[in-house]
DNA sequence: TTACGTGCAAAATTTTTGCAGGGAT
DNA sequence: ATCCCTGCAAAAATTTTGCACGTAA
């Protein structure tokens, strides 16, 4: 977890009036400890059991939602079926997803060519954006070429 | 429900050897009587069972499963937490979301330029693009202007 | 000390499934 | 007649909540 990180959380929690209390502790290290990696409500309990086994799912759902809305995670939609949650959008506030069909794989990308067009609609539309999100499922060209798909990543 | 939608379905039966029923019937016509309206699996089955008060949940969830893998139905992310359904893509395979944030509202777009662009990326990742999305969320600019928000579709 | 936070277990939601009878082709 | 389809009710999966005890500040 990064310093910044951190310093936002505690700033969330100074902000709230909360405590930083162990089980907090444990799933916020979770959930941050790797920015790249995507999760569900369940697969965050499995990886803050595996800090600390005791972790229960009625303080990870709580603290989940605490995160979310204080917008240091970002509910996400991976095609799952089930919510997913981004622990990225601190380090890159603006970026989109591209879901792997062949490996279920999430890249993920910004371009502000496209972002500035987005506001340009929403202006155009009567409104002003607030937050800007882009999904993209696609086939991996390599994996028609050479029977492959995990791996590469642009 | 339009001609088409009627077709399409026609042809999701017959391709998958199933049988067209009252039950499905009422579904689907609960589902594209309104191309416009968004809808969550439980709002279905209220707009189902306003046509035939015995619609069940379990047939509607294999309908919607159903719809969902021929193609003819999308589940989108709309913020709402659960899953909602989009029945408009068979008539705009292409368009997008603005949710606002001042009254849930939805707006569907479609951009061209913004969809080139989204091509042009992921091709760039070592892609090719099978469907893509855009949500924005945003706070309508008439309701900080007016106090009103509803209404006004750009 | 004193709220706030926690875990447990129960409850509430939402979705899926087994099964026996019913219906489309 | 055949095999798919349906509804019911039970089960499963996911998320929320009440409550008594624990603990950070």
């Amino acid at each position: 977890m990064t310093d910044e990180v951190r310093d936002k959380i505690q700033a969330l929690i100074d902000l709230k009036g909360l405590r930083m209390t162990r089980p907090r502790e444990v799933i916020m290290e979770a959930a941050f400890s790797d920015p790249g990696a995507h999760f569900t409500a369940d697969e965050l309990y499995e990886r803050a059991r595996a800090i600390d086994p005791k972790t229960s799912r009625a303080t990870l759902y709580r603290t989940i939602a605490l995160l979310v809305e204080g917008g240091l995670l970002h509910e996400i939609d991976l095609g799952k079926g089930v919510a997913s949650y981004d622990p990225n959008f601190i380090e890159s506030p603006n970026h989109n997803h591209l879901i792997c069909l062949d490996c279920s794989r999430v890249v993920e990308f910004e371009d502000q060519h496209i972002s500035v067009m987005e506001d340009c609609i929403t202006r155009r539309l009567g409104f002003t954006a607030a937050s800007k999100s882009i999904q993209i499922k696609a086939n991996c060209d390599q994996l028609r070429r050479t029977g492959e798909c995990s791996e590469r990543v642009g």
